[in-house]
RNA sequence: CGGGGCGUGGCGCAGCCUGGUAGCGCACCUGCUUUGGGAGCAGGGAGUCGAAGGUUCAAAUCCUUUCGCCCCGACCA
């Protein structure tokens, strides 16, 4: 991607309607615009975001033996009311009628939709276990849409949905999300710890959550500063020592990216959905559900990966692997750079933004500090003279200057051990 | 929902108290110079002053109503 050809721009100065650092940096990296309050559009290097966070979900659902489906975000009333969430759920939930006075919500949750289409799908428990997942954007009425991204009123969830013939299947699946969700965040590059939390309006009596550690978290955790036990302040209120290890507890903000339940019957049995067990008896569905907020994880990330010039994408979810800066007029049409950008090309495909504006370098510093893709190929005159350039990198501020044909290379090998940490 | 604040070119703001031709910075367009950390000079385009009603010869400014946005608090991916 060119520059010169992207219509987005940078903004130099602080949006007035952003408070949280995530929001500000967002509105300032030209990743979204506002719409309404908590509404969003994405624009192009977010959605590349969400594109790299979504495929890394996606690799380990499926890994989980997780299917994919697609729900309906419109969904009509009287599903609601079969679990009682049509009153439950409050002003939370969106509703709306359709021209013949029908009432409809848009999803901010889909255990009733999935329960229901389940329910039509699966008769004997020979068909058991069955997961399902879906990304999808969700729809809440926030009391009080803030944060920018944090907490939207309209935002992009993937929920999965499990079926299983016993508590004891149930609960092994349940086992395996949590596995499953460490590896996500692991491999997103964030810090996180999971914890045991409330289960709320959602229900079921087993539930945990993952949690992206950030100083401007809206949660509070209590973590043990020394093995990786964690709890909700809520569920841990006076604890002052670890109860796995003994050791010192210690209270960090953090903000809740996903949330795994132990559903059990709670809405099988009011939906009187079946199936056939081995004995021929129709008995519900032993359920879980299991969230992770995909929108949520973008702001979390810079949340806990910023510094004063902006942002710092960790390499898994960068909007791009690299970005090259052309210094001085006539450098971007340099036979030099030129190669060097095919050969970048090469290795890593779609993933190299070229800074091919005719401004000044210490604008293109600024906007490749402020975008935050790991790594800057800095080509200015003094180096591309001798066929050197310059690589930065953006989270240690390294600098290193070698021949233009072994930036690749390098570039190349660092990825490689970023990416093998995880 | 309770409390507080703010709506004026794309963005950030001044002007409002004390009514009288709508301004500044950034961004944008043209030209010349400049080019390793947000350039300089000259010229230029762009605003129903959130909306409605009222007071007045005259309203961004005063009054009423209303909508929107942000921040702080009260079972949230």
């Amino acid at each position: 991607m060119k520059a010169s050809l992207d219509p987005v721009q940078t903004l130099h100065e602080e949006p007035a309607e952003a408070e949280v650092v995530s929001h500000r940096l967002m509105l300032r990296a030209g990743l979204v615009r506002k719409l309404a309050g908590g509404v969003y559009s994405y624009l192009p290097m977010a959605v590349r975001v969400l594109r790299k966070v979504e495929t890394i979900i996606r690799q380990e659902m499926n890994a989980a033996g997780a299917q994919e489906v697609l729900l309906p975000a419109l969904q009509p009333s009287d599903l609601w009311e079969k679990t009682g969430r049509w009153q439950a759920y409050g002003p939370e939930l969106f509703r709306l009628s359709d021209r013949h006075e029908r009432a409809f919500a848009l999803g901010p949750t889909h255990e009733e939709v999935i329960t229901d289409l389940v329910s039509q799908l699966i008769r004997s428990y020979r068909q058991l276990p069955f997961l399902a997942y879906q990304i999808q954007t969700k729809f809440r009425d926030e009391r009080r849409p803030r944060f920018g991204m944090l907490r939207g009123r309209e935002f992009i969830m993937k929920d999965a949905y499990s079926f299983s013939a016993s508590e004891e299947d149930a609960r092994r699946i349940y086992a395996r999300m949590q596995e499953t969700y460490a590896r996500i965040f692991l491999r997103l590059g964030l810090e996180h710890r999971m914890v045991e939390a409330d289960s709320g309006l959602i229900g079921g009596n087993l539930s945990h959550e993952f949690m992206v550690m950030a100083d401007s978290g809206e949660d509070t955790v209590m973590t043990c500063e020394k093995c990786s036990w964690a709890s909700n302040v809520e569920k841990a209120p006076d604890a002052k020592v670890c109860p796995v290890c003994g050791f010192m507890l210690a209270s960090r903000t953090a903000i809740e990216v996903g949330h795994v339940f132990y559903l059990g019957h709670k809405y099988s049995d009011p939906m009187g959905s079946t199936f056939l067990d081995s004995a021929g008896k129709e008995i519900p569905f032993f359920m879980g559900c299991y969230g992770i907020g995909v929108s949520r994880i973008l702001a979390a990330a810079i949340e806990q990966s910023h510094d004063e010039k902006g942002i710092i994408w960790p390499v898994s979810m960068a909007p791009y692997r690299a970005t090259v800066l052309s210094l001085g007029p006539g450098m971007g049409e340099r036979r030099e750079v030129l190669g060097l950008l095919e050969t970048m090309e090469t290795l890593w495909p779609g993933e190299i933004y070229f800074d091919d504006r005719e401004i000044r370098p210490g604008m293109k510093f600024q906007d490749a500090d402020l975008r935050g893709i790991p790594f800057q190929i800095i080509l200015g005159e003094r180096h591309v003279e001798k066929g050197d350039g310059e690589v930065k990198i953006r989270l240690t501020g390294e600098r290193l200057v070698l021949p233009l044909k072994e930036i690749p290379a390098l570039l190349s090998a660092r990825v490689q051990g970023i990416l093998s940490e995880s």
